[in-house]
DNA sequence: CAGTGGTCTAGACCACTGC
DNA sequence: CAGTGGTCTAGACCACTGA
């Protein structure tokens, strides 16, 4: 008994999607079929079942049977070097989605004020415990959940200008700033993956096994960090990308999965 | 019964990790103790450990027990703008651990010819099955997998030169491309997360729960793709940072986790 | 050797879905 | 209503660890 069963379930399984003999969005057969099938008991199956889904492969659903999971293509969103020079006043997320042929929305859009945790302090180079704009919120893709955005910015900074209010700045954040004497010249992303937490699950519909990706963006003037932005974004449908020096066709690689 | 038995009690143990009751490195009480504590059965302990083992928090060792996984400091990777240029010869690599103070190391280095899969031929301009040189190798930091690395080279591009060769090159592979005419002026940096494979998990010593960054680094001549990189980092390990413009203070920014 | 987690069974009741 | 997955119990045996 080199493998315990339940693997062996799960890779069978796993063989068949990955073959196409189950194709993306059909069902599984269901637990008791399963059960007959492989002569096990139900936890078995489940256990199988479970490993499936922790890896992103399949989605059971309540009252309905477990599905092979769609794959649906990447959505590109940071190409560089322009991005470092302030925009024509476009959202640049709009524009992106526009250029692939996607429909892009945002809802919850708030503000608030709140005291800078050692993170967000270090990286704009405030005191910690200081007050911080933040403009907060979630960014959809075709209508569904994609980006969870969070912008914070020194209150020292934002005060007297129209990012402390709580309406959309038609103009964009990025001009805004230059307005008031702080051009954005640069930024620093760091970028890295992890599971997500329950809040992330349920706000953004990740279903078990999809990680996010987390992006932090620190935006500088010639004189100090002017905007850190927080993005986490659900991985199975993002792709970030960089040109770094001279790139042939600027235009997309080929999306599709590893 | 709004929530179920074993998401309250992973939300207990999650709320007494992250509150710091329970500190990295530390053991979770036993299973019987658990069931003793909660008054339930195991099937149902274990259903919360399993929960918070996807998620990255605990890490269960067979015989010896449950614990607390240690969140271990990131390794920044991808600084831009210099890799656009031929480095000094050194491999890059070891360079940024050395400036960390961490020590790397590679092992299961091979060279090998393959046919190109549609995903690789897309990105070096190749026709889909023809031949590509392949250099690949395991890295290590601080004696632990940290990321899985193959490189593509266009046959016709490999030929004649040490690329084909199965050892190491001395002044490394930019430098030697350079020397047959083949200067890199770029690259493009594609990202994305996703669970690993159960290669992955096994290669890169992963714990359930801990999802895989995958970057694509296609670079180009002034002429034409010259290589591609496909690189599989642990995630919990790895922070990849990439400057765009001008930005201040060019060491790191604070590591960490969110 | 005792204690730990790993696997597996057999059966129960529940909540949700769609006919 | 029948069929699906979701939760939970009680108990068994195994494999691994460390004293």
């Amino acid at each position: 008994m080199a493998e315990p069963l339940y693997r062996r379930i799960a890779a069978d399984l796993r063989e068949r999607i990955i073959g196409g003999e189950l194709e993306p969005g059909s069902q599984l057969p269901s637990e008791p079929e399963l059960e007959r099938a492989y002569h096990v008991s139900r936890n078995t199956i489940r256990l199988a079942i479970a490993a499936l889904a922790n890896e992103g492969l399949v989605e059971p659903r309540q009252g309905r049977g477990t599905f092979v999971r769609e794959r649906r293509p990447f959505v590109v969103v940071a190409s560089a070097e322009e991005g470092a020079r302030p925009g024509p006043g476009q959202d640049a997320f709009v524009a992106a989605a526009e250029i692939q042929g996607r429909v892009a929305e945002q809802r919850d859009f708030r503000v608030e004020v709140r005291l800078a945790v050692p993170e967000i302090a270090a990286r704009l180079q405030v005191d910690e415990g200081s007050n911080v704009v933040v403009r907060s919120m979630t960014r959809l893709i075709d209508g569904r959940p994609w980006s969870l955005q969070e912008s914070f910015y020194p209150a020292d900074l934002a005060e007297g200008t129209l990012l402390t209010s709580p309406l959309n700045i038609e103009h964009g954040t990025i001009e805004e700033l230059r307005r008031h004497g702080h051009e954005q010249v640069g930024y620093r992303d760091e970028i890295f993956g992890r599971s997500p937490t329950q809040r992330e699950m349920a706000l953004l519909e990740l279903g078990p096994g999809i990680p996010v990706l987390e992006m932090f963006r620190t935006a500088y003037s010639i004189h100090r960090p002017i905007r850190l932005t927080i993005n986490v974004y659900a991985a199975d449908t993002t792709l970030l990308a960089y040109d770094v020096g001279d790139v042939q066709g600027r235009g997309q690689g080929g999306p599709s999965t590893g």
